[in-house]
DNA sequence: GTTGCAATAT
DNA sequence: CATATTGCAA
């Protein structure tokens, strides 16, 4: 038979497997005591050396107290003492044998789970001999990739998956059979025979090839837990060593992880530079806001397994940057860069040399980010003419300075949100995005229109890096929902945003971003700032409504057991100006929607994730991420690395009807009114401050 | 030792 | 052809 002649190849060179599979070990496990003894037999004829128990809970005392007594265990699914699965799903965790499944029962569920659940077979009762004979291969295979990997895995640890473990495979769960649909090139469906032969000499000699590593297929997608990885340290900063840690992923090289930023890299400046031509093309009139959504990418995990990275879903922005997006019906047409472009401090962005070349946002017409056509980064200062649009960027303060920037807006009905990641390179990491959507203005309110919002940034404290974080990136736990855009900082920062009112007489259309000491006045005064070193502005002015929105958020990981999301403020503004606090200390993270804080009023808005303080865990990292309105709205919702949904978008926007905001709620309304100083004792075990998210605001 | 880029392989 | 892998210089 072939089977036995590729066998024979197989093992041929390994002594202790010249008789395989005669005397292979089995462990049976059945609590029927007939069926047990008909399978015994049935083994015995096979020549396998059996052994048998009706209880899976002394199965697997049998099992744990000597890992390598046996080769394959066969199980009852239906047993009194312990589900069948259950202690497959033990030994798949524990040993990484190959493990059997037996049932009575064909139903398809039942298979389907046990093949889930890490059964290398399911075999149906009354087993036949000739299902038996064949149960080696299960063996065979499972030791074939640890054959040249023999001393590296005496620990006992399931690394003989390393092949399947570059495929994304959580090493828990068995991998032999499952994933139909899922094509593995290493993986040849017949077991053996010349099939295994070419494969084993490859293997044996040093021209092995390694697996090609499918970044897309399967249900986890590396490719989530690379972008995972890259935001969390950063466009920057997430070099392939960093991201391989934080992937965590069995078997992956970094060469692996190397290739795939070039592409990603690539990627994600061709698709810049193509939406930049689009926003050229959208121009300032008539370009429909929801056709061109670059912020949409954002969200880059709701890239599917498909093998093709989608510009609707890739997340190509960094997100340390500063993105001014002004768009649409702002007519903010720069000069012929997008409307939509995209700009960023050049010292918060540690290198505009760096960007200009790498990163896609700085391609946008072509140029040197420090030769945009009426823009210029060259100082600390963007300034953005067109017409009667300006924006300028100055930074401002020492890294080491606790930082506040304020934005502020006289468009009637801007919509803004601010978010910090805290990077330290940068200075401050605040993520910005300033994105000109089309609504309607209905009027200038008592204000008229104008708004400010003042960021500050309390903790620039590098964090340790989390010793946890490698945890947070999934370990095949549930995380396809996490918003792409999420940023994982190495170290958080408090963040504020405080909602205030503009300076009376403010151009009408009139935007300042400016960074400045938490001291110091936190009004945008002007623009361009007369401070050439130590403020930044940004003054955006445009004939039409503007509006901004940034949202920031913070995911953190602590101790590696768990992340949150510091989310993101939006502030909507316009007429009465409401913004959205949002704090996910606890599991959550939040999104409002500003249009639907529209109706919330005058309220001067403070966020602050103060859970950086240096007393609390929330230390490990402050991610930030960035999404427009829209591109929250798409996502149902979010999940933490535990796979715990922490937000529920549609009840975000009926209200903040997490519970983690249930207290936000109340101080926010306690800010609204006015009355900062005023102590709001509102401590959560995370120790959320209301005194000091009161303090920072203005 | 890493990284990023370019050449090469698939 | 797109993408992964390899090679190599910085």
């Amino acid at each position: 038979m072939t089977v036995e002649v590729g066998r024979a190849n197989l093992v041929g060179e390994n002594e202790d497997m010249d008789q395989f599979p005669i005397g292979m070990r089995i462990l049976a496990v059945d609590d029927d005591p007939i069926c047990l003894k008909v399978l015994e037999n049935l083994l015995r004829k096979c020549q396998y050396h059996v052994t048998t128990t009706n209880q899976a809970v002394q199965a697997l005392k049998m099992l744990r107290e000597n890992k390598n007594r046996f080769d394959l265990v066969i199980s009852d699914v239906n047993m009194p003492d312990m589900d069948g699965f259950k202690l497959l799903e033990l030994v798949g965790l524990e040993m990484d044998l190959p493990v059997i499944m037996l049932s009575a029962h064909s139903n398809t569920k039942l298979v389907k789970k046990g093949v889930i659940h890490g059964a290398c077979d399911y075999l149906l009762k009354p087993v036949r001999i000739e299902e038996l004979k064949n149960i080696w291969q299960h063996v065979l295979r499972r030791k074939k990739p640890s054959a040249k990997n023999q001393n590296k895995r005496t620990n006992g640890n399931n690394t003989s998956q390393s092949v399947e473990g570059a495929k994304g495979f959580p090493p828990a769960i068995s991998t032999d059979n499952e994933k139909p649909g899922k094509r593995q090139k290493d993986q040849d469906d017949d077991e053996e025979g010349g099939e295994e032969d070419s494969t084993y000499e490859n293997d044996d000699s040093s021209t092995q090839k390694k697996p090609r590593v499918n970044w897309y297929d399967g249900d986890e997608n590396l490719h989530r837990k690379f972008v995972a990885a890259v935001n969390f340290l950063g466009y920057e900063k997430a070099v392939p060593k960093k991201i391989l840690d934080l992937m965590n992923v069995e078997g992956l090289t970094r060469e692996n992880v190397a290739s795939h930023l070039q592409k990603y890299r690539q990627y994600l400046k061709k698709l810049c530079s193509e939406e930049a031509q689009q926003c050229n093309m959208m121009g300032a009139f008539g370009g429909k806001q929801t056709s061109f959504r670059p912020m949409a990418s954002l969200n880059g995990f709701s890239m599917t397994g498909i093998g093709r990275l989608s510009n609707a879903t890739f997340s190509p922005y960094p997100s340390r940057e500063i993105v001014g997006q002004l768009n649409s019906t702002s007519g903010l047409s720069l000069h012929g860069i997008a409307s939509s472009g995209m700009f960023q401090s050049h010292k918060w962005s540690s290198s505009l040399n760096t960007l200009g070349k790498s990163h896609p946002a700085f391609l946008l017409a072509n140029e040197p980010p420090h030769t945009f056509n009426g823009i210029s980064t060259s100082s600390d200062h963007i300034q953005l003419h067109r017409d009667k649009c300006t924006l300028s960027f100055k930074e401002s303060n020492s890294i080491n300075d606790a930082s506040s920037f304020t934005v502020s807006t006289s468009f009637p009905d801007a919509r803004m949100a601010v978010g910090s990641s805290s990077n330290y390179d940068f200075g401050s990491s605040h993520l910005l995005m300033l994105r000109g959507q089309k609504q309607q203005i209905q009027g200038g309110g008592e204000f008229g229109g104008q708004s400010s919002l003042k960021v500050t940034l309390d903790n620039p404290e590098p964090l340790a890096n989390g010793t946890g974080v490698s945890n947070i990136l999934g370990h095949g736990e549930s995380n396809k929902n996490w918003p792409g855009s999420i940023q994982l900082p190495k170290f958080s920062s408090n963040v504020s945003v405080t909602g205030i009112y503009p300076p009376a007489g403010m151009p009408a259309t009139y935007l300042t971003i400016s960074s400045a000491q938490p001291d110091n006045n936190n009004f945008p005064i002007g623009f361009p700032s007369t401070s050439v070193d130590s403020s930044s502005q940004l003054d955006l002015r445009g004939d039409t409504q503007c509006y901004e929105e940034l949202i920031g958020s913070v995911v953190e990981a602590m101790n590696g057991r768990s992340k949150q999301q510091w989310d993101a403020a939006k502030q909507d503004y316009y007429g009465n100006h409401s913004s959205i606090v949002r704090d996910s200390l606890v599991s959550g993270n939040s999104v409002v929607d500003p249009l639907n804080q529209i109706a919330n009023q005058n309220n001067a808005i403070c966020l602050e994730n103060i859970g950086s303080s240096s007393t609390n865990q929330l230390n490990d990292g402050a991610p930030t991420f960035i999404h427009d309105g829209a591109e929250i709205s798409a996502m149902d919702t979010w999940m933490n690395y535990d796979g715990k949904i922490l937000m529920d978008q549609t009840k975000l926007q009926s209200g903040f009807a997490n519970s983690s905001f249930n207290s936000l709620d109340e101080l926010v309304n306690a800010l609204s009114k006015q009355d900062q100083d005023q102590s709001i004792q509102i401590n959560d075990e995370f120790g959320f401050d209301a005194q000091s998210l009161g303090s920072s605001c203005i």
